[in-house]
DNA sequence: CTGCATCCATTAGGATACTG
DNA sequence: CAGTATCCTAATGGATGCAG
């Protein structure tokens, strides 16, 4: 387990999602992946404009904490395909909740009058 | 709007509710929002081990978010209080859920099992 | 009480070039 | 194809001290 991780379990339960899932692109990673396993030049395209080094090691993190799993073939050219775990699942329930409470966010006409009260 | 948001909407509204609610304590902040307004210091107390400084910051971000909405009182001493938007009511549901998931994620005994697949 | 100013250490994340 | 290595900048967040 990571030590962000660790740290928020002293603190509370929101903080430990936050450590798992915050940082950019880890919940849309987890979102993408929810369907089914993706290879990870596959993923690099879904998610967006990520830097395979950044997506690489947010994939680690994920996979650390237990919410993605790697599995790498013997192969030639590699390939290496990532799944979601069961938690990695659930996460991806409330990824998909922030998607849709940002796309109201964004496109809600009576956002102004939401944002002010 | 925040910079970061802005950039956000061209990728994805997932993206958005990172930009958004993404960074330490602002989820925590917002679930303690949820019952009623409270004042700084109330918040900070409930919010964990958060310094001023930075509880401060994101609570700006939220106002210009249209998350919170920070109300100051012309008294001695003084006293500001916050409380949600819509907005933000919507989002402290999902910082619950996060939450939730959490406290599942530490406690579950089944969890050496749940993260390993 | 609220919260700004300043300084500081750590981390995040992108760009580029390179490897098995 | 799927990374790794290196360098770089910007942002994050805490500590302390001061102010209205």
């Amino acid at each position: 387990m990571r030590d962000p991780v660790r740290r928020a379990m002293e603190i509370c339960p929101i903080e430990v999602g936050v450590a798992v899932a915050g940082g950019d692109w880890k919940m849309t990673t987890v979102s993408k992946l929810a369907p089914g396993p993706l290879r990870f030049g596959e993923l690099q395209r879904e998610v967006g404009p990520v830097s395979a080094k950044t997506l690489t090691r947010q994939l680690r993190a994920l996979e650390t904490d237990g919410v993605v799993i790697r599995t790498v073939y013997a192969e030639v050219p590699p390939r290496v395909t990532y799944e979601l775990t069961e938690a990695g699942m659930a996460l991806a329930d409330i990824a998909d909740q922030l998607g849709s409470w940002g796309k109201k966010y964004v496109g809600d006409p009576a956002d102004s009058e939401l944002r002010s009260g």
